[in-house]
RNA sequence: CGGGGCAUAGCGCAGCCCGGUAGCGCGCUUGGUUUGGGACCAAGAUGUCGCAGGUUCAAAUCCUGCUGCCCCGACCA
């Protein structure tokens, strides 16, 4: 290929919507242009690089057993009715109707259709386990796309669904999987860790994200060098206790705090720490309150306190709500005294010492609570997020760090969820009729790409990793119009490709320092310079990481490459 | 959905307050001089000033509505 023909416009100056550093170089070295909001057009530089990316994961996800298949992008209502997710998935959902009227959504994930293939053609345990892939383009209505393909709406994925009779088989299939995933992100050059998550609306019993360690990432990770490592919405929090409040418990007492209805104002007026505080939150979960308590200083995880009342919506409780259960405007609500309400609390709650808390009367609040003593004891859970600095809840000897990443990849355990709620059934070697147990295995293809970038480059330009590089060797002449530079320049760039390497040859009349701005902005890993010494059989190599910078003979600059591509350093 | 901001040439921006011939830099075209890290000179081309109304002799500029986009938040594999 030649420079002069490819379609790649690099830009000097960085487009005012781009944010992070992939967007930004992606834009400029000329991968993508915008369409829409979160939706891209591939140029040629682009789409080589997504298909570098999409090769690793087919043959891995080949090379582990899985089997390639295409789904469709149109997808019929009645799949995602049969679910329960056309309502439930809310506005992501992009739906449309054909000229029939008949209702269709644009697939943003494709359980139910797998479900429904595997479940037309699959009958016998014989045929189990079944794990079955494709990759292609989803669309998600975000609410807020952003940062180029790291949160695009219209995206390329791999999605991989396993379908088996056991609970060991998916078991096994998981750690397959884990394992390819790994051998993956591994092969794309990424500083990637795996970390506990949470399954979200996928419904089913475990889960694990690969994220990309990314100042830019969207995603904050805790992790201990005990090897814990989780989302921060999935984290597990241990209990605290207050062993540091030196105080005797006292007795519980009623008292005036007129106009105070923050943790901060009440603890300032009464002279106690926040953490004394019984935080009291009515939230509505499924049209029903439900009372919940926090230590003063601890946050509420929505996603943990979700899962623990298995409710499928939640959401804090109006004002009104608030006062007709408590009686008291809000600010002013506690426990002592409640009825008639589901109670769930915080694991920290319980060691609070001289607590306070709402007197359920407006400008009221009662201190000196006790846990146990002054009011019921509630459901206890651990239903806090947790922080940067709090114990690592698996070894419980070291403070949490805090890290930003970039979830490229997602594994699941589903279980039956889709295969129950979709009928899809095979027989026992008993004859007897059971649901399929699932697993199902993403990555963003386009994502990873973006995080390549995020993760590796430098002020003039993309650094790629040699696997994902768009091309592995710019090859060009120092001189434009000079006849010798120009063949031996061309000589060199057949015979890369003969070589099976993946050349380009910048044939065009620019200045060398154009030619090298945007060689280094696109990133290609090796450059070879025909230049003044040319004629007397000398060229330059240079590799975009540094490692070499050598004036060699021509006939060995080949080979030089060579080496290095299979030595992986450059 | 809440808050903030933007929309003028391919890209980055000025002009808008205070209404009166639409500009600058980069890029693009042509010619010339250059040629090892984003050259120089000369001559050019390119705009429904986001859309629709309104006010006015006159609207990029003032008013109203709409649309698109960006940022923060909420939300989200």
């Amino acid at each position: 290929m030649k420079m002069s023909s490819l379609l790649a416009p690099t830009l000097r100056e960085v487009p005012a919507e781009a944010e992070v550093e992939s967007h930004k170089l992606m834009l400029r070295a000329g991968l993508i242009r915008k369409v829409a909001a979160g939706i891209y057009n591939y140029l040629p530089l682009g789409l080589k690089v997504i298909r570098k990316v999409e090769t690793i994961v087919r043959e891995e996800m080949n090379r582990a057993g899985a089997q390639e298949v295409l789904m469709p992008n149109a997808v019929p209502a009645e799949l995602w009715k049969e679910s329960g997710r056309w309502d439930k998935y809310g506005d992501l959902l992009l739906k449309f109707k054909d000229r029939k009227e008949a209702e269709f959504c644009f697939g943003p994930t494709h359980e139910e259709v797998i479900t429904f293939m595997v479940r037309s053609d699959v009958r016998s345990y014989r045929q189990l386990p079944i794990n079955l892939y494709q990759i292609q383009t989803k669309f998600r209505d975000e609410i807020r796309p952003r940062f180029g393909l790291m949160r695009g709406r219209e995206f390329i994925m791999k999605d991989a669904y396993s379908f088996h009779e056991t609970e060991e088989s998916l078991d096994a299939e998981y750690k397959n999987m884990r394992a390819a995933y790994c051998r993956i992100f591994e092969r794309c050059g990424l500083d990637y860790r795996i970390v506990g998550a949470d399954n979200g609306d996928m419904g089913g019993s475990g889960s694990e994200e690969f994220m990309v360690l990314a100042k830019s990432g969207e995603d904050e990770v805790l992790s201990c060098s005990c090897g814990y490592g989780s989302n921060v919405e999935a984290a597990r929090a241990l209990p605290v206790r207050c062993d540091d409040v030196p105080e005797a418990q006292q007795g519980i007492e009623e008292t005036p705090t007129p106009g105070k209805k923050t943790i901060e104002e009440v603890s300032a007026f009464l002279k106690k720490l926040p953490k004394q505080a019984i935080k009291t939150l009515i939230y509505t979960a499924d049209n029903t309150p439900v009372m919940v308590l926090m230590r003063g200083d601890h946050e509420v995880n929505e996603v943990k306190l979700k899962n623990v009342l298995k409710a499928a919506t939640l959401a804090l409780a109006d004002d009104a709500t608030v006062k007709k259960i408590t009686g008291a405007d809000v600010g002013f609500a506690g426990p002592v005294g409640m009825k008639d309400i589901r109670v769930v609390a915080d694991e920290s709650v319980q060691f609070i010492k001289n607590g306070y808390t709402g007197a359920n009367r407006t400008d009221f609040h009662l201190v000196n609570v006790k846990y146990g003593r002054d009011f019921m004891a509630p459901e206890l859970f651990d239903l806090r997020i947790t922080r940067k600095g709090d114990m690592c809840p698996a070894c419980g000897q070291k403070a949490l760090e805090s890290h930003r990443g970039i979830e490229v990849g997602h594994i699941f355990k589903l279980g039956t969820k889709y295969s129950d709620s979709m009928n899809a059934q095979f027989l026992d070697r008993e004859s007897a009729s059971r649901p399929f147990i699932m697993g199902c295995y993403g990555i963003g293809i386009g994502r990873t790409a973006a995080a390549a970038i995020e993760q590796s480059h430098d002020e003039y330009g993309i650094v790629w990793p040699l696997s994902l590089a768009p091309f592995m060797v710019l090859v060009t002449p120092a001189t434009p119009n000079d006849p010798v530079q120009m063949e031996i320049a061309a000589k060199l760039y057949i015979s890369l490709r003969e070589q099976g390497i993946d050349a380009l040859l910048d044939d065009r009349d620019e200045r060398m320092g154009v030619k090298l701005k945007d060689a280094d902005l696109i990133g290609f890993p090796y450059k070879i310079i025909a230049g003044k010494t040319a004629a007397q059989g000398m060229v330059e190599v240079k590799s975009r990481r540094g490692a070499i910078k050598e004036n060699v003979e021509i006939a060995k600059a080949v080979d030089m490459i060579r080496q290095s591509i299979q030595e992986k350093k450059y």
